[in-house]
DNA sequence: CCTCCACCGGAAAGCCGGGTCA
DNA sequence: TGACCCGGCTTTCCGGTGGAGG
């Protein structure tokens, strides 16, 4: 019986028309033969890397833009560009890339020089051997062969405030102890974070700087025309559509990718309700969805202790307009605690657990004083009500309140 | 103008699990 | 097997601090 419903769902499905021709244009592992409106970037880091082909080394690069703005697949557009230049003049020439943000594989000093040296066919151990070890097996693998190296860095600030710039600091100094050259490319989205660093760092890595502005609505809708052209059958866009994305895409930094995904789950949503046109209220729908599933996504990844904490403030959030502070959450969360027999942990670190929070958008926390009455954080949730209740539910399962 | 609350938030250090190496 | 390493999470310690109330 099952079997049979299955199968009729499965031939349904593939009878069923769709809007998408080829879906993974809008998807953002997808790089396009051309990156609109970046030209400009492209030949700035051309220019810099040019020298390479003449056998000297490239002045280091900071790469500074928000997110969506280009700069990844810019980047590696040029780099890729230049390599098959370089392969066809019989440059030796070799390229890294890396990304810092990267869980478990480059977000640590540690494990950034260990993926480098990976890269260059030297294999290491995830863990174990002290970092020191892990340069010299990276410096022996860059000395096998003489020839230059770039080295793309994305998402370093991440690296950065985690772990400090002691390895931007070995690596921008490096090429004294080796043959070989190697020139980085830094990519950042926090323009700040270059004050964090030693000095002789920052100047060493914005020998030459670009940024990347944001997109503006015009530009962001030739960039979606472009691609919805190659992404969807012809005619299910309705009238207004793009302009639409682009406008919510415009309003919040010109992130191009949020305007892609945005049309990409629009056009999903008008698969499910086999609707043959994509229209702006599914664009508003999207953007609903995809608010929604970051929320969840992010609340049941989470580990129990932070659940607690987040319960305590959703329990303490009656509805009614008064504010709550950390202390009140604190207290909540030691008797939640005790009730479930959970071990409790230190106000510091309950501090440090609400502006988590605050930073993944889930709650807002905001230090203020009350005079006589201290100084503290004074907490709101900025979940959407709609989900409110099932963000409950997962708390308490969670937590077995 | 000064006090003093109720926390904030930086620094450092500890614990522990996962690992290497000789 | 024991000495050692890394990194995530947490505790300890402690010097701030904005502004209502005196």
């Amino acid at each position: 019986m099952v079997e049979k419903g299955l199968e009729m769902f499965f031939e349904v499905f593939l009878s069923k028309e769709s809007v998408f021709f080829d879906k993974r244009v809008l998807q953002s592992s997808y790089t396009p033969e051309t990156i609109p409106h970046r030209e400009e970037q492209a030949k700035q880091i051309a220019t810099v890397l040019a020298p390479v082909l003449k056998g000297d080394k490239p002045s280091n690069i900071f790469i500074y833009g928000k997110t969506g703005t280009g700069k990844t697949l810019t980047t590696k557009h040029t780099t890729q560009k230049l390599m098959e230049i370089a392969s066809r003049e019989k440059i030796s020439l070799k390229i890294l890339y890396v990304n810092c943000k990267l869980k478990r594989s480059a977000d640590t000093e540690y494990r950034l020089i260990a993926q480098l040296a990976t890269e260059l066919g030297k294999s290491i151990p995830p863990t174990g051997l002290p970092t020191e070890e892990v340069y010299k097996a990276f410096l022996r693998a860059l000395n096998k062969q003489k020839q230059n190296y770039i080295l793309i860095l994305d998402e370093i600030d991440q690296l950065v405030n985690k772990t400090g710039d002691n390895a931007l600091y070995n690596l921008t100094r490096i090429n004294e102890e080796i043959e070989s050259q190697i020139s980085l490319i830094g990519i950042s989205n926090d323009i700040m974070f270059v004050d964090k660093l030693d000095p002789r760092v920052r100047s060493s890595l914005s020998e030459e700087e670009i940024v990347f502005p944001p997109y503006n609505a015009l530009q962001i809708q030739s960039i979606l025309k472009q691609r919805a052209d190659i992404a969807f059958n012809k005619d299910v866009l309705q009238q207004g559509v793009i302009e639409k994305c682009a406008a919510y895409a415009a309003r919040d930094h010109g992130d191009a990718r949020r305007a892609l995904e945005l049309l990409r789950v629009a056009g999903e949503i008008t698969d499910r309700k086999n609707s043959k046109k994509i229209t702006t209220e599914h664009i508003d729908e999207a953007e609903e969805k995809i608010d929604r599933d970051r929320i969840i996504d992010i609340v049941t990844t989470q580990p129990k202790q932070y659940h607690l904490v987040l319960y305590s403030i959703l329990s303490l959030q009656p509805g009614r307009g008064s504010s709550i502070f950390t202390g009140e959450v604190y207290d909540l969360y030691k008797s939640l605690c005790s009730k479930t027999n959970t071990s409790t942990l230190t106000q510091r670190r309950v501090s440090d657990i609400i502006s988590e929070f605050d930073m993944l958008g889930i709650v807002n926390a905001k230090v203020i004083s009350k005079g006589r009455y201290g100084r503290t954080r004074n907490i709101s949730i900025e979940i959407p009500a709609a989900i409110l209740p099932r963000v409950k539910t997962i708390l308490e399962e969670s937590v077995h309140v």
